[in-house]
DNA sequence: GAAGCCCTAATTGTATACAATTTGCCAAAC
DNA sequence: GTTTGGCAAATTGTATACAATTAGGGCTTC
């Protein structure tokens, strides 16, 4: 298990540079810069560039390489509305696949989430994030669809998004929290109107969130901080 | 432009050989094998697999290769209602966005498509399906989102589904035409909700004439003709 | 005779070498 | 002085060679 996989480094590698903003919107990313800071090859370098395309994180030009997609409002924008659209379809789907134990999970970790976010003991944005996380993730299984988990994995960008836990109030992190815990209840009562609804609020009570969060500072946000 | 790049080349085998059923569900999908038929090396060979797999056609397991995903009709379901939601979305996004150009593009497209529809001449079938197609291809284009053109590539296995056209009753077909018709006068007035709605319309009325040509003789359909 | 282990063959994963295409620069001609 | 042609460097695209992992079979052993 120490040995991950070559292709797997030079994955991380590229997109943590793309995150963290060592790669600009717009740059071109070559292949042998990246094969050496990885200290791979070129052919896993190329697999995970073509992965990264898939996930829209960048864009390939035939015969000329790779460059980061630019992002800015409207983009963001767009991944909250097919993030609504699909997630909702995910919760209708799991509202009529899901069983007991998918239900035991989802119903833990919203329960635990609610816990942190009430008590908000000591480095309780990372336990929500991770939390919230693994709870989509969760229920994205719980709703046994491949296309579905395709589809949603090319708003690889959505983390970005989503991870905005950063900026929430207290408030709001209940709200998300009892968001969860209210979207179990209507997967265990087979409701599906209800567990979309409650996915529809959630996710757009999230780009309220977001939006509030970057139409004040929104211009800048190079804080490159350890 | 006589020298096709041989990640394409490879692409089409394993997509052909796939959706003509050379290979069947859950079948094992070697490089060399691939390499051979399509005169290429492994190396683009597995660039087009991956490719596959980020489109839903073929899923990966590490350190044993592809294998061909499994087709039900749950999945069919999920397909159209993939659609549904991603297409609506499309339209809504196109009614903010298009320019005169796209409009004039979308209306040429329609009207042809409702004239070979009424009059159904020699091949009107394919020249049904390619316009169609080439209508859902124009308006993703005008709806300015990578991110939803992305997403909608995952769903590459809708082409099976779409182009169900063999199917549909003379007057099935003139109803399409007439929806993608309607689709551009609403878009002409910047009406996103009208244009949603006869997308959705669009979508589930395609996924009934897809249900029923599929109930009667749904079981069998290994036709492997030349 | 059955179970477990090792060994071999086949296949994937990775590295490197080679071919083809593009881009920018420099020189030469008008 | 501007433009055009082509040359050269760099980079992508492809092929092949090598390493590592896995699956299956036959052997040994109990």
């Amino acid at each position: 298990m120490v040995a991950v996989s070559a292709a797997k480094k030079a994955y991380d590698t590229i997109r943590g540079d793309i995150i963290e903003g060592r790669y600009a919107p717009g740059d071109r990313i070559t292949e042998a810069e990246v094969a050496a800071t990885a200290s791979v090859s070129r052919t896993p370098v190329r697999e995970a560039l073509h992965r990264l395309e898939a996930e829209g994180l960048i864009r390939f030009v035939p015969n000329q390489g790779a460059f980061v997609s630019s992002w800015g409002e409207d983009e963001a924008e767009e991944t909250f509305e097919l993030r609504a659209r699909l997630e909702c379809y995910a919760a209708e789907l799991c509202a009529v696949r899901c069983d007991d134990n998918d239900l035991a999970i989802l119903r833990q970790l919203a329960e635990q989430q609610l816990r942190v976010a009430e008590k908000r003991p000591r480095g309780f944005l990372e336990k929500i994030a991770d939390l919230n996380h693994r709870f989509h993730e969760a229920l994205l299984n719980a709703s046994r669809s491949e296309q579905l988990r395709t589809a949603l994995a090319t708003l690889a960008n959505a983390p970005l998004v989503f991870q905005t836990f950063r900026e929430y109030s207290p408030q709001a992190l209940e709200r998300s929290a009892r968001h969860h815990l209210e979207l179990v209840t209507a997967l265990e009562q087979r409701n599906a109107g209800w567990a979309s609804g409650v996915m529809r609020a959630h996710i757009y009570a999230a780009r309220s969130v977001f939006r509030e969060a970057h139409e004040t500072d929104g211009v800048e946000r190079d804080q490159k901080s350890a």
